[in-house]
DNA sequence: CATGAATGAGGATTCATTCAT
DNA sequence: GATGAATGAATCCTCATTCAT
């Protein structure tokens, strides 16, 4: 079931695959029951081993789950990460950052539909230790948002009167419901037609 | 499902105002600690009645937990419902009609400061008949702010080349989250200024 | 539902009617569902009272069920004692004596189709003191079956090295058999058929 | 109904010896007391398990109950199947074959005094497939006996006019009332006098 | 180290019984 | 007296966690 990605770099300490391969049908799992609805013994049968050596790879139900956590959340900051916020000298360059940044969400959307929505909704109100990791996700990907904004308002290609982190806030909340509405089998036409939308409401706004 | 057809107001039946009593502990209950963390006896505890009476006011926790969405997502929906759509002749009364919603939402939260998130995200994949109720509320709340944006775009007063139900969602993708940050204790201030920014941002986007 | 049975003889103490419609719709519940399926609740509201009711006219839930089972072994003991042992003189008239009981118990079982069942199955296992109502009956059952053959016996028309109590007990084994068999829908001629079978068992054997 | 194959007796699982155990015990106390007066902890306390073990074995209680039942009612159901219908060749050897089956019987109510009575009334009406089990017994009971008067018929050993089917099931009442008669504490004599009663009824009647 | 049998705390639900109105 | 709202004991069942093999 996709017992070939065992990890062929690092040092290969006989758990390290194993345990990744677990992290894997957890997150499956997880996403598509919920945190209450799975067991640890459905995932260990996923994972194909005993139930028992969960509790050696992870510790207890929760940490599983907080693994699972730490390790979608990374995937998803090191796209927003992929591109330096001081890059952009006009707002065209600015513009084509965005685009970038898209199309590496659309290509993790692509891989994992449900990444984003697990994230944000399924990880919270689960336990304080995993609100805090979503949390700090989400401020990151703001803090990085508006890094953005700060610099275009410098370079001037922004309005002055920009009320920087809120406006970063917002940003990001739309940028959230564009990747939560492009579920897996979205058409390019549809994913184009969200950051056309999306792109243009959040440079030019709706006034006519 | 069958709980709908109640007798309007005829005498008030002591029953009446336990159950809504339960309902307002068990919202509590609910969206502080989860659904499933939160146990029956619980709440019982907390309404002050015997875990068995629970039974007889709702059936089951399911049927107890989408009672308490419905009503979270009808105080939610009554709000948005409160102004018309068509009766804003130019951007300045659209803007006036913006901020009288934005003061409701913001007395809604005072009150019940987790009563969107609680809608949103709390009530979502416990049960497919409530997540039906919570799409329902979404659907129209992206309803409600298409009219409004159709109606711009009629008059002339919103760009006549915007994505009226993409626009709309990317909206209430942002209100959702200005009400997501202004918990409880938020000041007038920076009430104010969540509100600027949206509205600002909406109406003219961040170019310069 | 039945509410015309309203006693019409001895003293009408406005209890009685009640309580005697209480006692016919209880065994057709414990009758059809069994005393731990039914609930006093369920047959409160057959018999149309309020399910506090049930316990001043009752006690309580295995009392009610006592009285029930009284009723219903008092119904078929009637049918036996209905007939008097010594009043045969030949083996003819003891057949004959055979045959009117045998069309008593039919005309029962075509208004209560289960009683027999309920008396010997279904109320056992329940209480002690309900056991020993049901063992009753079935003594009762028993000696009077030795009396007739007791009485034949000494008129010589029947076996004179029969044993007489063990004999009883395994007429009225075939007699129970027969009556369980004999549900609501059974044609004349099944009930011919049975009737021959056993009376004709019962006199000659199956030797050839 | 998944039960069933089950490795004829490979390497006998320590889960076996427990399970069969289990059962045991299990009889015992639905026997005793009742399918709805035992619980599943009160087993799980007599076999000397954690009432979460008893789940792992049985599914749920009417599970373990189902397999109970089918469990005494397949050795009810042995004994009566140990004699071939077609081996006795005159009335005499029909006897003989009587009086072993009747002596086989003796030695189950021996070890299990309360068995038949658990099997036909105990058993019943607690669940639609547990009452077809038991009238699967009843039914192969019948059937068994019925092919002894087939034959002796044939053989010219038994009377040509008897109705096989109805009489089967008249001698089959009679010899579940001489085993529920047959408690444990029987003296000889007892049990001597009941078979005698029962074959001498069968055979020739009560007539002079 | 891995396994999976066993444990038992925890929670939903039912229903006989009580009692204020 | 009657009613039915309320109580809470009792019970089935699940599943995270432990531990002998």
């Amino acid at each position: 079931m996709k017992r070939s990605a065992k990890a062929p770099r690092g040092r290969p300490r006989a758990h390290e695959g194993r345990e990744e391969d677990v992290l894997a049908v957890a997150y499956r799992a997880f996403s598509e029951r919920g945190y209450h609805e799975t067991s640890i013994e459905q995932i260990a049968r996923l994972g194909r081993i005993g139930h028992g050596a969960m509790y050696r790879y992870f510790g207890n139900k929760l940490d599983l789950f907080t693994r699972v956590v730490e390790r979608a959340a990374a995937r998803v900051a090191a796209i927003v990460a992929s591109e330096q916020p001081g890059d952009a000298r006009s707002l065209e360059e600015y513009e084509a950052q965005l685009w970038r940044i898209g199309g590496r969400l659309e290509a993790l959307v692509d891989e994992e539909p449900e990444i984003v929505r697990f994230v944000v909704a399924e990880a919270q109100g689960i336990d304080p230790e995993v609100d805090l990791i979503v949390r700090g996700v989400m401020t990151a990907f703001a803090d990085f948002t508006a890094e953005y904004l700060k610099h275009g308002k410098k370079r001037g290609y922004l309005r002055a009167d920009l009320d920087v982190p809120l406006t970063a806030r917002l940003v990001n909340a739309m940028i959230l419901e564009v990747v939560s509405q492009l579920g897996a089998g979205s058409t390019p036409k549809a994913r184009q037609a969200w950051s056309s939308a999306l792109i243009r409401l959040m440079l030019d706004g709706v006034r006519a």
